[in-house]
DNA sequence: GAGGGGATTCTTTTT
DNA sequence: GAATCCCCTC
């Protein structure tokens, strides 16, 4: 069913019977009819009704009904999806087609405005303008700025000058501590101390003034033609925009399109000429944005009577993210027509049940098979011990290697504990770059994205020996996989023989052992090996274990050069690093395995957003009353669980907290089991939707 | 004892 | 960036 792979039941041998096949077939000659029609419509379906499914059939049924004329015309069907992921997926269900683009919403949208800078950099230069001007407001009316505009005209000035001319003392010193910073900052402390009073506040003037003179600097040379200021360039590396180098990030090109394609008859024109069917994959999680653009297309090619259509395909319950759509979809573009699934393919009657009464706008689905394997589903109300739980699922669901134990967690910390490497997750965690520079919110990425290109400097460096080691023991890894094709092309087999040979004795318990013996036969005669880990290194300067670990100290510490750092310090530092080197191999072994998707055990831990369209057999859901700084979060959805009034629940926690409850519920197809630790205020809700609430450990039916 | 300020801690996810 | 706790000052 998924990219993701097997582990997951056999749906062949469930029957359907032929009314249910004969309704199913009505919803698809729905769509149709809208094609036929010439309206636009949404896809409304539950999780595990087919979804993917019935957008890549709509696809098909555009293709073989239109594709000489697409050809003729040069257009072609757009599918947009919010993930790489998901585009991936629709491709390689849909198979090759010349008259279809699959992309992500950023990929498609760039593609189309990249190429008119003119009009580009135009709406650059008012983002500019008016970004400059809000950020003089905020120092004209912000409390935080309320010392700095009380100061005399001339005294602001001098304070401009001064810290413009020790602009790198300011960033050097932004991380100290508030004492630490005002010593590095004596004069204006003493003149100006009122000022100081506040560090924080200091700061935020400063980053205010500092930015305003940047655009207005850009807005000049804009204005100028300046040779690197013509161009807008989207950077989809980065979270922020960079307004005054002209690059500009994932919101805002979402945001340049809009005001671009509203502003612009000819972008629509373009749009709705090459793509005559646009085809949006889980639209609740759209961007409010994109879905103003499209409608506006929409309106323009009805205006000129140029055929458009637009298909969105999502389910609002499943919305858990925050710049979605949701249910505003309908008030940002008209008039489309609504298709409903009712059925699901995926989780068994009782699972279904639960899930309805979960949702509450009324979409109600039914299993479109006869018959469905067994199925438990319960609800635990006892205190929380993981293992003792675990272990009781195990036997009484028959988990094994080939039968998973899926088990769903609120947090990545949790996971990274559940999984066995908290030590690896928690040094990142604790090193001066990811906790005294306050990027917590890189950590995630950084140690546990699946991409290896997203992991961290430092992260991606161990990656690469981890997966060196791992493919050297395997007996099925192809040799190009470990070395690169120009070292092995002119190498004989008694060569070969003796490289791979050294390759796989090396040997260690950790990774300072394993790394130490690498760097011991390097360098020893054998320009082979050496090349070999100079690929896998790929870091020039590191050709020892303590080269290794300065590496990860400049990189995680970057305290070396600081004068501030005192000796004990930097040797408390080099401990911490030797000691994350220390951690035995088998800890990592499980931080490679979890980052490279290999589950090596019987137990697989996910957050319970990371699960996002796939589905389990075996689910176990460890659930609490709060999430986050948010006490109550859980708490507050259980007590209205299947009561709660959809209307007067949008844009609310509870909104929030019920639809990723629907999301990690719906994951399971057999068995599903939810254990909350806290007390429950009212247990009538719960009931309502799970039956007896279970207090004890005994598995009951 | 009120309130200002500082230090500390923290959720998820995608582009 | 915001919630929360703690400390200091008035």
């Amino acid at each position: 069913m998924s990219v993701w792979g097997g582990n997951s039941m056999d749906y062949s041998y469930l029957t359907i019977s032929p009314e249910n096949k004969e309704r199913e077939k009505q919803v698809f000659l729905d769509i149709s009819q809208c094609i036929e029609d010439q309206t636009s419509w949404y896809f409304d379906a539950g999780a595990g009704a087919g979804k993917t499914f019935a957008l890549i059939q709509t696809i098909k049924l555009i293709i073989s009904k239109n594709q000489k004329s697409l050809l003729r015309h040069r257009q072609k069907i757009l599918c947009i999806t919010y993930t790489n992921a998901a585009a991936n997926e629709v491709k390689e269900r849909l198979g090759t087609s010349t008259v279809v683009d699959v992309s992500t919403i950023h990929d498609c949208v760039w593609k189309l405005i990249a190429s008119h800078q003119k009009p580009l950099v135009e709406v650059h230069l008012k983002k500019l303008i008016s970004e400059s001007e809000k950020l003089k407001d905020s120092i004209n009316s912000e409390s935080w700025a309320e010392r700095y505009r009380s100061l005399p005209k001339n005294d602001q000035i001098q304070i401009n000058e001064i810290m413009e001319k020790k602009r790198d003392v300011y960033y050097r010193h932004k991380q100290d501590s508030a004492d630490d910073f005002r010593l590095a900052f004596k004069d204006v402390h003493t003149n100006f101390p009122d000022l100081l009073r506040s560090v924080a506040n200091f700061k935020k003037i400063i980053d205010a003034i500092f930015k305003i003179r940047q655009y207005e600097e850009a807005i000049l040379k804009i204005n100028e033609k300046d040779r690197k200021h013509v161009k807008v360039k989207y950077d989809s590396r980065f979270n922020y925009d960079r307004l005054e180098k002209m690059r500009i990030s994932h919101d805002t090109l979402l945001e340049y399109t809009q005001i671009l394609i509203a502003e612009n008859d000819l972008l629509k024109q373009i749009f709705c000429d090459q793509y005559p069917y646009v085809l949006v994959d889980e639209y609740q999680d759209t961007n409010p944005l994109v879905i103003s653009s499209i409608s506006s297309v929409d309106e323009y090619a009805k205006r000129i009577s140029h055929t458009f259509l637009v298909g969105y395909y999502g389910d609002v319950k499943q919305n858990i993210y925050e710049d979605g759509v949701g249910n505003q979809l309908h008030a940002l573009h008209k008039n489309l027509v609504r298709v409903e699934k009712l059925f699901n393919r995926r989780s068994s009657p009782e699972i279904i049940s639960c899930a309805n009464k979960i949702r509450n706008d009324g979409l109600i689905q039914e299993s479109i098979y006869e018959v469905f394997p067994e199925s438990n589903v319960n609800f635990y109300n006892i205190p929380v011990d993981r293992q003792a739980f675990i272990a009781k699922h195990i036997d009484k669901w028959g988990i094994t290697m080939e039968n998973k134990l899926h088990c769903m967690e609120l947090t990545n910390e949790r996971v990274a504990e559940q999984s066995g490497f908290s030590e690896i997750y928690n040094f990142y965690k604790n090193s001066p770059w990811y906790r005294t520079g306050r990027r917590f919110e890189y950590l995630r990425e950084h140690v546990l994205s699946l991409d290896e290109n997203k992991l961290g400097v430092v992260q991606k460096l161990i990656f690469r020996i981890l997966d060196f080691r791992y493919k050297s023991k395997l007996d099925t890894t192809m040799l190009l996989d470990i070395f690169q094709e120009r070292y092995i092309k002119d190498i004989n087999i008694v060569a070969l023989r003796s490289l791979v040979k050294k390759i796989q004795n090396i040997s260690g318990n950790t990774l300072k052992e394993y790394i130490t013996n690498i760097f011991n036969v390097y360098k020893s005669g054998d320009e082979k090996y050496d090349k070999c880990i100079e690929y896998v290194i790929a870091e020039e300067e590191i050709n020892s274990y303590n080269a290794l670990k300065l590496f990860v100290l400049n990189q995680l510490y970057n305290s070396l050069e600081e004068e501030s750092a005192s000796e004990e310090e930097q040797d408390s530092n080099i401990n911490e690093v030797d000691g994350f080197f220390s951690i035995s191999l088998s800890v990592f072994d499980l931080w490679y395995s979890f980052v490279s998707d290999i589950y090596p055990g019987k137990i697989v831990y996910h957050t319970y957003h990371g699960t996002k369209g796939r589905e389990f057999d075996n689910v176990i859901l460890f659930m609490a009353a709060g999430f986050g700084r948010k006490s109550g979060y859980f708490s507050n959805l259980l007590k209205v669980l299947s009561s709660g009034d959809n209307e007067n629940e949008t844009g609310t926690d509870l909104e929030s907290a019920r639809n990723l409850f629907y999301v990690a519920v719906t994951r399971a197809t057999k068995n599903l089991s939810i254990i909350y630790s806290n007390e429950i205020e009212d247990q009538n809700p719960v009931k309502d939707v799970f039956g007896d609430i279970k207090t004890s450990l005994e598995l009951g039916q």
